[in-house]
DNA sequence: CTGAAAGCGCTAACAA
DNA sequence: TTGTTAGCGCTTTCAG
């Protein structure tokens, strides 16, 4: 163990702790002569400073704040986190503020950081944590979880209305037989997205039996089942709501090895607006959420939150916007 | 501004800051009577402990590390930053260190936060910082690309051994005739799997025409655009390999839209296994880079580094692994 | 250009 | 159970 401070370092340049801080610090009215002695004493001794301390003294305002990040398998193999982590990490670099990084312990009582304040990814397995933050009424935003109950910030996704655009979207195409694979319902936006398309059907008196809403968890296995269960049907729809893109693009496959044409003969629509959702085969028509808006305006939000006498929590619901690609086709009620 | 520090709070509670402390830091023994003082005029204060000072003052080792990310447009839309981060992010978890993540401003001298360490995702754009990095003495390791002549600790993939074992194996699989589709070659890794293509190549002195080496950017356009090329050449070549899965599965759908059969008539090897490459419609062959593990193996040497004596910086190489799905098929001489 | 000394805000003995 | 008193390692006036 090493335990090397600057007094050290002076002691072995003949020089005081300030000018030691003063090399440290790049300032300019430092003689030639010190500059090298400092330096090589540092060099020596493997002096490095110590950042809380420096921030401490220096009373550096420059706040951390923390992003947890759940510890779910799937979410890193999601187009998801990432742009998350970009949104929030553009906007700490604007506001300079830190970012730290947690990766969720899972186990809920995991010790937050030393940070000013906290902003979920998602609040996936979280709950335990964040009761435990709002308790300690730490400065907390969650993204993507829009919590009624709880006075806590959150930004999310306004997934019903989406939904509800894409029926509307599908029944202008003509399309009555809109069928739907749904995400995990255990997961907010895979329930609100259910909730939006049938509610959206209801208004327009367009029945959905049971066999045109099949249950999908987001994964891909999930997603082939269910459309090989929906394509499978006597009475085929003509169109399918698919809860993301990754299941959206999984039901064209099936769609194709069964030599349906796609968007002859089945329209498709997806969620999320993947980067391949514009470069596969058949190109997706999808709902781009702003996800990268979205880890900006929470860190944004935590920021103030940080920075201002405690306020009413804001809940944030940010629009998505239907991207048309060539997925989906007019139908005629020929059938 | 506020700046309510531990000692108002006291005063406000009628307590010790050192009650105070106790409190904050759930120590049992404090009667409730003060617990709820304390509590009250934290609240009605709001009152937040610095940091800083908190870390300072307990001593607690707890490094940070800083995790620099490439503001690199691409590096967002790709399944690399994740990986990395994923890696970082569990070995920081394991170490009990913290992870300050930095999306890189791009302009060098751009300040390092207050961290103990640095490992760079990828030196994408970085050189200046890391000059400087270098230059502080600042322990630093670098993710993705191997320094031959900087005193700085990195962990890489073996692209260039990958390539060769690609070539071996389409040419065990009977392939001569085989052509590839570069990544950007700026980047480490675009130039190192070309490389190791030509000297395998080479070694088994099958001449590799000018027209068989196509040069692309890892972006799909560029893909498409060799692939197009390629597959119109007279003497079509029977195998491709790809530097990259999101290029060969563009270069595959060029393919079928040329009504060529995958694998029956053209053999394709991507790189990277990104999820993507074994759920699309011609399962892709390919190398599977050891993307997380990189990450912690960096932080671990990165970890090491700063808990330690200065010694050689390490040089890692991760050996990737040849993962064969349905792409590629035995060919014969008939040609 | 340099150094002495006073904190930065908090925690941790040690007493009481 | 509580308070007193030192620091933690560094920066920053402010004289010199």
């Amino acid at each position: 163990m090493k335990k090397v401070d600057i007094a050290h370092v002076a002691k072995a340049a003949r020089v005081s702790t300030t000018t030691v801080s003063r090399v440290i610090n790049r300032v300019p009215t430092v003689s030639a002569e010190n500059q090298r002695r400092v330096q090589s004493a540092i060099r020596q001794l493997g002096y490095r400073p110590n950042p809380s301390a420096q921030r401490l003294a220096s009373g550096k305002a420059k706040p951390t704040l923390g992003l947890i990040i759940p510890r779910f398998e799937g979410i890193f193999h999601s187009h998801y986190a990432l742009q998350v982590v970009k949104g929030c990490g553009i906007a700490a670099e604007r506001l300079r503020c830190d970012l730290l990084l947690h990766v969720a312990n899972g186990k809920a009582s995991d010790l937050p950081p030393s940070v000013n304040g906290v902003i979920f990814a998602d609040l996936f397995g979280c709950e335990e944590l964040l009761d435990r933050i709002v308790d300690d009424r730490l400065p907390v935003v969650v993204l993507n979880h829009y919590l009624e109950e709880l006075p806590v910030t959150c930004v999310a996704i306004d997934n019903r209305t989406a939904a509800e655009h894409v029926v509307a979207y599908l029944v202008r195409l003509g399309h009555r037989d809109i069928a739907t694979i749904t995400g995990d319902l255990k997961v907010q936006a895979g329930l609100d997205r259910l909730d939006g398309f049938m509610k959206a059907m209801k208004a327009r008196q367009l029945p959905v039996r049971d066999e045109y809403v099949r249950f999908g968890d987001f994964g891909l296995p999930s997603a082939r089942a269910a459309a090989e269960a929906l394509l499978a049907l006597k009475e085929r729809p003509t169109a399918i709501f698919v809860a993301s893109d990754d299941m959206a693009l999984e039901t064209i496959n099936v769609a194709l090895e069964k030599r349906l044409r796609v968007p002859e003969e089945l329209s498709i629509v997806g969620f999320d607006d993947i980067p391949s959702a514009a470069t596969a085969r058949v190109p997706l028509t999808t709902v781009r959420q702003p996800l990268s808006e979205m880890g900006r305006r929470g860190l944004e939000l935590l920021f103030q939150q940080i920075n201002s006498k405690p306020r009413h929590p804001t809940k944030l619901l940010l629009p998505t916007e239907l991207i048309e690609r060539g997925s989906c086709q007019q139908t005629w009620l020929d059938r």
